[in-house]
DNA sequence: GTCTATACGCTGATAGAC
DNA sequence: GTCTATCAGCGTATAGAC
């Protein structure tokens, strides 16, 4: 039957249609005010397809968890690959931070404005997920090699990645209007000047000086 | 009835216990995952004395986020009435933080790791309270008066005291063994000499260098 | 595999006695 | 002011037709 126009067939599969809705709902509502109905209903999927697919909404919840760091993970992995130093990733990461928050604001909020303990209890704590632990071997590498000042590298990890996750916050909060990757330059520079070890902070600090 | 020995009466006032009990809860559970019924359970009270004083869950929550919330505010300006630099004000903020979140788990706990909009939502934002808005007072007055360098106030702000909240959130999540007070040191070092004005920067880094 | 209709439990909230 | 008993509504989850 040639001219038979089928609707749209399955514009996206019924699984990814569910994760997007819960994931929108989530970050805009909060996990506990929403229902399974409101899911059911933003996917325009039946609750029985929900239960089917992921048994539930601690299930949904479970797997956006597991979906979102996976990706999270591959992008710091490719961080890794692309950049050898460790305060080049480190810079890098803070910059794929900064750019991800404009374009994937849904993502980030649910990484970093949400306490997941309190819906996903059995999942591992975020910062003991693999993307969290390998930021904090480059730190640590980066201690090693004598970029970085050797101090204790929960002190290094927090004064390097603090900052950038307190303007995400701040941002995801509507504080801060203009876009992250405006201030990157700036705030790669006050990040880093912390830990930087000192003849590569002298130079640093006198070119900002001069700007 | 000389030796009538009453129940010990009151060993604090009501409204006091339902507010210890539902912070303890909330903290540990999470707002949405505690019923009225255990704070009641909790704080030995009855449900109706519950809603006679808070008018019910929510009210509790209102109660207990402006409760610390002006604490906080106290605090932050006693640190402000003690010292006159911004610089020194910034480290006591952070001195107090760390020791706060040692002595004063659950409170911590509440401003640092819940998402209020959840169950506040008619609440205005943390970072739109006074203490929050006073501290980005002091990094703005601390770029007028030359001791830290003039960057956009929100990068400053962020990496001054992004560091410490990272921490704080860490520790609250066990990942920090040590006592927070045993970073101080560091912490503070770390986190300043990004915005500080390098003449100011420089001795420190030597000092530290040394070390 | 997908849907509808239904059941059950829990939670927030109230009414009224003391 | 404090308590107990009770209600109404919602939200998760299931059973069973298509």
């Amino acid at each position: 039957m040639p001219y038979l126009k089928r609707e749209a067939p399955n514009p996206e599969p019924i699984d990814c249609r569910i994760l997007t809705a819960a994931l929108d709902l989530f970050v805009n509502s909060g996990y506990h005010n929403v229902s399974v109905h409101e899911i059911q209903k933003q996917a325009d999927v039946s609750i029985g397809s929900i239960y089917k697919h992921f048994g539930g909404k601690d299930g949904i919840a479970k797997a956006l968890y597991k979906h979102i760091l996976n990706e999270m993970d591959e992008l710091v992995d490719d961080v890794m690959n692309e950049h050898k130093s460790p305060k080049k990733q480190c810079e890098e990461i803070i910059r794929l931070l900064c750019g991800y928050t404009e374009t994937h604001y849904d993502i980030m909020a649910f990484i970093f404005h949400a306490k997941h303990t309190e819906f996903v209890p059995d999942e591992p704590l975020i910062c003991n997920t693999l993307p969290f632990i390998k930021i904090r071997e480059i730190v640590k590498s980066g201690m090693e090699c004598g970029e970085f000042r050797e101090i204790n590298s929960w002190v290094a990890a927090s004064t390097i990645f603090g900052g950038v996750i307190r303007m995400i916050q701040l941002r995801l909060d509507n504080m801060i209007e203009e876009p992250l990757p405006t201030y990157f330059e700036t705030l790669i520079d006050a990040s880093l000047n912390g830990v930087l070890t000192s003849d590569t902070t002298k130079t640093d600090n006198k070119i900002s000086a001069v700007l």
